[in-house]
DNA sequence: CACACGATGCGCT
DNA sequence: GCGCATCGTGTGG
């Protein structure tokens, strides 16, 4: 039995919000404390530079938290927040230019409907912000596939104060690791 | 150096 | 719906 195949640089080095609707499906791989984790992307958020006030790289912004988002894509950029709480994130775009996608809700993997409980399902910290998804033995990313009545929903960002409206929220119709559903977007896809 | 606050989750009302 | 735990990070002095 092989190991499964993993995203390479190009599927990463795109605008943020293509990658994030494609990023929903497909499996993360983590393997640590010698167990394997694994959950299948069902919920993610966009955040960018450019006209981004939610963002963690708004208005372009360095800072020494953030630098990961500045760099080359596939590199995972985990932060800590609330004094407690972890959440992981995807880089994405070209070298110099910030954007990441949140990963906020995993299937097949127990109680990860959430950016900090996801990450935490994960078992990723702190230490493992900066790890590279494209070569990284115990860490990557599994293409995925998505059934036909696997709709994905786009709709509004949560727990942010600025930019609340933009529309960079994607996830999966239907699937129980969705963190908060947007009745409103799902009747409007259902038609 | 001090301080305000957050890309959250949980328990209680 | 609301309060709160708990600390890394950014900002300003």
């Amino acid at each position: 039995m092989s190991l499964p195949s993993r995203l390479e640089r190009t599927a990463f080095a795109r605008p943020t919000l293509t990658v994030a609707r494609r990023l929903l499906g497909c499996v993360v791989w983590h393997r640590a404390g010698g167990e394997w984790r694994r959950g299948r992307i069902v919920e993610v958020e966009a955040y960018i530079g450019d006209g981004d006030l939610a963002s963690h790289a708004a208005n372009g912004k360095r800072t020494p938290r953030n630098r990961i988002m500045f760099g080359p894509a596939g590199f995972a950029y985990v932060y800590f927040t609330y004094g407690m709480h972890h959440c992981f994130n995807v880089v994405t775009e070209t070298d110099g230019r910030p954007g990441a996608v949140l990963i906020r809700g995993l299937d097949g993997i127990a109680r990860a409907a959430g950016p900090a409980l996801a990450c935490r399902a994960l078992q990723l910290t702190l230490r493992d912000n900066g790890r590279d998804l494209v070569t990284d033995p115990a860490l990557w990313i599994e293409p995925g596939r998505r059934r036909r009545d696997e709709r994905v929903v786009q709709t509004t960002r949560i727990g942010i104060r600025k930019s609340v409206d933009l529309p960079y929220r994607f996830y999966l119709l239907d699937s129980p690791g969705v963190s908060r559903r947007d009745r409103a977007a799902e009747s409007a896809l259902r038609g």
